[in-house]
DNA sequence: GTAAATTCTGAAAGCGCTTTCACAAATCTG
DNA sequence: CAGATTTGTGAAAGCGCTTTCAGAATTTAC
């Protein structure tokens, strides 16, 4: 009794699959051929007479066949997909590369499969044994928090691609955005304006990038003959909460400043909501400008000036590099160099 | 030869395959029972003897085995995959639902699969053939184009959840948020502040959604007892920059208003940057009021007043309506009621 | 105490495809 | 033109699991 009900979702399930269900065995015997054969053409695995060629494809098209990616993946290792760790799915930013992804993938008739990291080692870790279990012929990392050692362990067992960071390992590709130059490009352009205070709203140390991009602050700095002040540089998260409160305790602190420069694009909009609620208007009292150009940057009041971080051909070229791993090539693509993107947010310095 | 080149990938991939996997069979041989009784303990098939259970589940702890969800989807025809089609996954809107949806499954260790439909019916219908052969158990369709007629002859094949439409069918769950009380909510906002020129910038009227938006703005209207007026509604695509063309296109007909209801946040935003270019302030000289409290509706110069849409919920329950469709019960669970949130972006209307 | 009904379990047949293996046919040597 | 190569193809063995089927072991019934 208990049996019953128990089977039944299952037997309705098993209905739905032999749904009209064109298999390779039927093009076979359609084309008056042995399975092997309609492998090989499928595959291009080996030659096949030019005239049994053609009665297989006409009988492929006449069936409408598909083949079955599962079977497929099972008995050749191949399943067509490739897994992509994100971190968070829902990110202006992730969402961008995931695109890039997913345009490039399917190009090629791969599908992606996204799982979610979370900024959290142990999580990624098992999305990537997920991943394996699913059979993905490879997997693209984009950034997170698995040690470089970790990485190049997994890419000995099959293909890599990860972004945001520099490794070289064998299996394994790295994709890396100039961070540093992208840093000093903002500051540079906020000096050319006059600033000589310039407030950091720093990312998560944690994040190679966010070090870059503090790196490349201080190097523009340096460069004008500026000295360094950690009083100016604040700490944030990457989100735009983190910038309205980093801006909120630079405010409480004091300190002078006449432009702030945030090391992502979330934070710069938290930072101007609350130089806003403090009256400070944008760029007129204090200039602004981000890092990585979002979709929302041209929407801000003022519009956001910042550095372009090319997100979606990030994940168009890693997209593409896992391809070109999967086909025994070593890939060699790279990331365009920063630009910085100067819009309303930001204006030269005028005596107050 | 050149058959060697083409061999080596492959050759690398099946390495990459037989790296320590356990199998069931494996796992068998271990406990010294039958595979099938493996299988069966893993599934809760059938009541296994309490002694040849433990045996075995310590046999799978030990070798710390992982069924191998491809096989099991050839052989059982679960894959304990669900297939998403989302429209736009680079879009604040549906990226919430996609989380929602992704945690939801994974808390049942479903793995949702993401495609893109581009809101065009073609490529949605692609989508769902590749997911239905690559042998999702179930689909979640948001919304998209796709014909309540076709979205019902796919629900006879596998369990279908689809949002953003009323419609009943077999098989098929559909989960609908009440965008007509939304709509009407934002408006009496607007005429509770003392607003009576609204204008109204709709969604692409294919959309079921935009059209009810449009509806619940016209029903408010005529409960306050103002007319409606054609010339106060301009078209829009849901886009941050239909809305800033909108609200231009508005302003050149020099019809008067002292509002504006974004038919969604995004086209809110680009409306507040359209004003702000002609030198109007929000709130001060036009309200605005968006739709669907965007993440980045917080975020805004000044925080936008808009209807809250419970994206993040409506990927969780549609999550959750499809794994109680696949454990054969019937949804029944709803979408929270639409609330306005009054932020900064609107308030009461002063003589001029 | 035997016949009948229940459990529990293993053998074996797939799921739909890939890939080795071997063999027949075609092509090449000298 | 016999022998050595080189194709082109089919048969069959999996890939790792689920599921029927039927037999063995228990339990229940009369």
């Amino acid at each position: 009794m208990k049996n019953k009900s128990d089977a039944k979702p299952r037997r309705r399930a098993a209905a739905f699959e032999h749904e009209g269900k064109v298999t390779l065995e039927m093009v076979a015997a359609a084309a008056g051929v042995s399975p092997s054969t309609v492998s090989r053409i499928l595959n291009g695995t080996a030659v096949v007479a030019e005239a049994k060629r053609a009665t297989v494809d006409a009988a492929i098209a006449r069936l409408g066949f598909v083949p079955n990616p599962v079977a497929r993946g099972l008995a050749g290792g191949r399943t067509l997909s490739v897994g992509v760790v994100t971190q968070t799915i829902d990110s202006p930013f992730f969402g961008s590369a995931l695109r890039g992804v997913e345009d490039e993938l399917s190009r090629a008739g791969y599908s992606p499969l996204f799982v979610s990291g979370h900024w959290n080692a142990a999580q990624e870790t098992r999305c990537i044994d997920m991943l394996r279990s699913r059979r993905v012929d490879g997997i693209i990392v984009l950034t997170g928090r698995l040690s470089d050692a970790a990485l190049s362990a997994y890419a000995l067992q099959l293909p890599l691609v990860v972004t945001g960071r520099n490794l070289k390992a064998p299996g394994l590709f790295a994709l890396n955005f100039d961070n540093f130059e992208g840093g000093r490009l903002a500051t540079h352009h906020l000096l050319t304006l006059g600033h000589r205070r310039i407030a950091f709203i720093a990312g998560d140390p944690r994040h190679p990038d966010a070090k870059e991009r503090l790196r490349g602050y201080r190097a523009a700095l340096q460069a004008a003959g500026i000295p360094f002040e950690q009083d100016l540089v604040v700490p944030g998260q990457y989100t735009e909460d983190s910038g309205r409160m980093a801006v909120e305790s630079l405010l409480d602190s004091r300190e002078a400043f006449t432009a702030i420069f945030a090391a992502n694009d979330q934070m710069a909009f938290g930072a101007a909501l609350a130089l806003h609620r403090r009256n400070l208007r944008v760029p007129d009292d204090v200039s602004l400008v981000g890092f990585d150009d979002l979709a929302g940057a041209l929407y801000t009041l003022p519009p956001l000036s910042t550095v372009h971080h090319p997100v979606y051909e990030l994940g168009q070229i890693a997209a593409a590099a896992m391809l070109q791993l999967l086909a025994g090539e070593a890939p060699t693509a790279k990331l365009p160099a920063p630009r910085f993107i100067a819009r309303e947010s930001s204006r030269e310095l005028r005596q107050r």
